[in-house]
DNA sequence: CCTACCGATCGGTAGG
DNA sequence: CCTACCGATCGGTAGG
């Protein structure tokens, strides 16, 4: 197991392999999903033949799953860090904001149905856990800053929980990303923003609502007369 | 062609049928994902045989397209009435919020990334303009309403224009959609709201965000001073 | 609308 | 890490 001399590759070669299988896969499966790209595609974008890539993963399965463990554990390493400066709860959100519009390029959604349909339960535990424990996690700790410090709504205030602001915050985020994709298929509307100003958009818009607060005062909708 | 008399289908037979795996593959695709549902699959699911299906649709894209075609139109109706009321901006989203959660059972990035990725060039137009006329153009003749009437930002506050907010509208409910689905498989966390209450909670949210008014001033907010 | 069938492609294995 | 190859499944067609 220690190397052989040139036909086998070495220790370190075999890693910096393993390294471009992730790598290579991760950007084809964030873009097509899990289905849609084959085990052929990804071996040959490493140039590899396809066998090859099971001497370093079992399945694709156990592949697809490497690829958004690590992804996981990146992002989540930035959002803990950003959690946990001494800087206002917007401040911080904006920072988030910034970062996951720049660097991660995938769709939560397709990535959440792939783990869904496409993995076995104990892989899809394993990432809904560490989903949890990298994005949600952080998010919420900062939300959780607003709510003591009364600067958020709380749930009798017409706001929600943490963890439910966290959840709402991505879904924002990506809803925006895929918008402006949209946009550029359908119409090719003027969306100019770059990634800092689109994150202070949308943290804005998720903080202070699309509602000019001269005119409507949020207390009063809280108590909805159901009409039909 | 007129119909014959007991091998062959009779017209209306074949009609119903047709409508048969046009809900049935909506049910399907709209789960699953294009590319994870088979061909055999919908037609067993029909109660016919794999090749049946080629004789009410062309090809899988082109049943895909008309499941698409067919949604688009009907929830497109439902919003269109409801855009046209004589009621409040408010009481207008929280409708097409109640309708959308009640009856739209897909996941919009999913569909969205089959369309992009799974069908040609002109189905791609087709359904990208079917989307924007059926789903947008109501919503953002609401957001224009509030925008004309000034209980809206406009973009100079820090809202932004009627056609974005008809999309992020769609996102934000999405994202509670599936957040609640996180949930559910994650840590089964209480979430137990109705469509109704859920609606109310999403558009009060757009409204008036995540902000407690009474301690910050959405206003000053409108210039950031790019802190890294 | 069915039976029978095709070529292509898939994930994965054998064996070196 | 390659060559050679397998069984399964896919979308689609022929022909009645």
């Amino acid at each position: 197991m220690a190397g052989k001399q040139q036909r086998r590759p070495s220790h370190e070669e075999a890693e910096e392999t393993q390294r471009t299988i992730l790598r290579t896969a991760q950007k084809l499966f964030m873009e097509y999903g899990y289905r849609a790209v084959s085990t052929r595609q990804i071996a040959i974008a490493c140039g590899l033949t396809q066998p090859a890539l099971y001497h370093h993963f079992a399945d694709k399965k156990a592949l697809y799953a490497a690829v958004i463990q690590e992804n996981l554990v990146e992002t989540g390493a930035a959002l803990e860090r950003i959690s946990r400066r001494n800087e206002s709860v917007h401040e911080r959100l904006r920072q988030c904001a910034r970062y996951l519009l720049s660097n991660v390029q995938y769709n939560h959604s397709l990535m959440f149905h792939d783990i869904r349909y496409q993995m076995d339960a104990d892989v899809q535990q394993m990432l809904g856990e560490a989903f949890h424990a990298r994005m949600i996690t952080p998010l919420s700790t900062i939300f959780e800053d607003g709510l003591r410090q009364r600067t958020l709504r709380d749930q009798q205030h017409g706001g929600v929980d943490a963890i439910a602001a966290a959840y709402l915050f991505l879904n924002v985020l990506e809803r925006f990303l895929t918008s402006t994709s949209y946009r550029q298929y359908l119409t090719a509307s003027a969306t100019p923003a770059t990634s800092i100003e689109e994150a202070e958009v949308i943290v804005h818009i998720l903080l202070y609502g699309l509602a000019n607060v001269e005119r409507a005062c949020p207390a009063q909708m809280l108590d909805p007369e159901q009409t039909e």
